[in-house]
DNA sequence: ATGGTTATTATGTATGCACATAATACTGTT
DNA sequence: AACAGTATTATGTGCATACATAATAACCAT
C-alpha cells in the first residue's frame, strides 16, 4: 500500500497514543508488527517512530522496545529573531533609534559573558525599538568587536544591530534567560512607562564556536506578551 | 567508509556552515556530490540534510537544491513540565498547598478558554507551590471536569493538580503566554512578596483533540528566571 | 544462590535501487 | 516576443537487505 507515507503513519501512531489506546508509559508493538499491520517496510515504521521520539512522544530503547513517554514534556518553542519583524507582523511600522553607540571597556560582569581580556574595548549600544513611533522595546547590548570587526563599518542607523547581526553572523549558539523586572528610572524613560512597571526582560548571550559575539538585555514595553503554542 | 553515521555527517555539514564556508543563503552541493565527497550513499546525506532542515539550518527545494537558511531563526525551547521537578532540580524540597478547591461556574473569560456551556461548573483551584517552605509559585487553575471527570477522585493533597494532569492526561496541545505583571494584593499575599513586585507569569490552556482540559495562570516568585539555551 | 558468559531480540544505521514530484530549463511554434 | 509543452534535474519517499549495538533473558559453572 503506497498510500502510507511515513508522515501519515506518524500521524496515525500519534493519534492512537492521544486517543489513549496506548497509555502513558505503555509498551507499543515493535516495528515489525507495526510494519505488518500497516503493510509497509520496517524502515518506514522506523522513520515514523524516530520522528515521534524526536518529538518527545515516545521513548525508544534497543531491545527494550518503544514505549509512550511516561511523562510527556511538551515544549514551547520560541523563534528568536528580528524585532523589526515582530513589530511588522502586528501591522505596525517599525523604526529604531540608537541612543548610544560607542566603544568602551565593558564592566566585569559583561567581560565574564563575552570572555574578553581585561582592558579590551567592546562596542556598547543602547537602542530603542519603536512600533508606530511609540517604544516597543529597549535594548542594551555589548558586541565583541574582535569577533565581528565588520560591525564598525555597518550602517547601524539604517539597520538595527539586532538585524545586522542576525543577517551577517552565521549560525550561533546562545543562552536565553527570560525574567520580569520592575522598571527603573533609566528604562522607564526609554520605554515611556512608569517607574516600577513590570517589564518582560530577555537576557541573551550568543557565540559561534569559541567566539563570543554579543550579549544583550532587552526590556519589552509594559504589557508585552510572549506567545507560543505547544 | 562505515565511520560516517548520518549524525556525524550532519555535524560536519553544520560545522561547514558555521565556519562560514557556505554563506547565509548560499546554495550547497547537491546530495550526490556530498555523497561522493563523504563516500557514502545518497540516502545517508539525505537523512543528514533533512535533519538540518528540520532544525531550520537549511532550506530545501526540489530541483532547487539545498541552501543555507537566509535568516537563521534560532529557537529557544522550554520544557513545560512539572513544578515539583523544577524545584527539586535546584536541590530544594518541594511541597504544595491547596488554598481553594471547589466546583463553581467559571467567569465568562474562562468559559471562553475552556469552551464550556453557559452554566456548567468547573473545578477551580488555587495552589501555592513551595520550595523549602517558601513560596515558589502561585497558581490559579480551572479544570474542565467533563473532560477529566476522574480528577474529582484524585488525591490532590498528595499530588498537585499540575502533576496529576501531566501524569494522567495523554498528550495535549496547548497555548502558552509568558508575560510580566505587577503583583496585586492577592498574589503578593500568596507569594509573600511586596505589592507591585514584577512577577513572571505563565498563562496556559491545554486541550486534547477537541476537548479543553484546563487553563491556568501561574505566577512565579519575584526574581524567577526562565533559562534556556538555543 | 551467585556471578559471569552467551544467546536472543528490538532498535539503529547504511546501502542500492526504483520511482514520485516539483521546479526549473529548454525548445519549438505561433 | 510570448506561450505552451517537454525534458531535465534535485530532492522526496519506499523497500529489501545486511549488519551493528545495546539490553535483556537464558544458561551454566562455581
Amino acid at each position: 500500500m503506497t498510500a502510507n507515507s511515513h508522515h501519515k503513519i506518524r500521524q496515525m501512531l500519534k493519534g492512537r497514543i492521544e486517543s489513549g489506546e496506548w497509555e502513558l508509559g505503555a509498551l507499543i508493538p515493535r516495528e515489525l508488527a507495526l510494519a505488518e499491520e500497516y503493510n509497509c517496510a520496517r524502515t518506514t515504521i522506523n522513520r515514523a517512530l524516530q520522528a515521534l521520539a524526536d518529538e518527545g512522544v515516545v521513548v525508544r530503547k534497543r531491545k527494550g522496545g518503544t514505549r509512550v513517554c511516561r511523562m510527556p514534556v511538551r515544549h514551547a518553542k520560541f523563534g528568536i529573531s528580528i524585532l523589526r519583524e515582530q513589530v511588522e507582523v502586528t501591522g505596525s511600522e517599525y523604526r529604531h533609534q540608537n541612543v548610544v553607540t560607542k566603544l568602551k571597556v565593558p564592566p566585569k560582569s559583561v567581560r565574564a559573558k563575552l570572555q574578553t581580556p581585561e582592558s579590551q574595548e567592546a562596542l556598547f549600544l543602547q537602542t530603542i525599538h519603536l512600533a508606530d513611533n511609540s517604544p516597543y522595546a529597549y535594548e542594551e547590548r555589548w558586541v565583541n568587536v574582535e569577533a565581528v570587526p565588520e560591525i564598525l563599518d555597518a550602517p547601524l542607523d539604517e539597520i538595527s544591530v539586532n538585524e545586522w547581526l542576525v543577517r551577517t553572523v552565521p549560525f550561533s549558539s546562545g543562552d536565553v534567560i527570560f525574567s520580569a523586572e520592575n522598571a527603573d528610572q533609566r528604562v522607564a524613560g526609554a520605554l515611556e512607562c512608569q517607574i516600577g512597571d513590570a517589564l518582560f526582560v530577555l537576557d541573551r548571550t550568543t557565540w559561534v564556536g569559541e567566539k563570543f559575539i554579543t550579549t544583550i538585555k532587552l526590556y519589552y514595553r509594559s504589557g508585552y506578551q510572549l506567545y507560543s503554542s505547544l
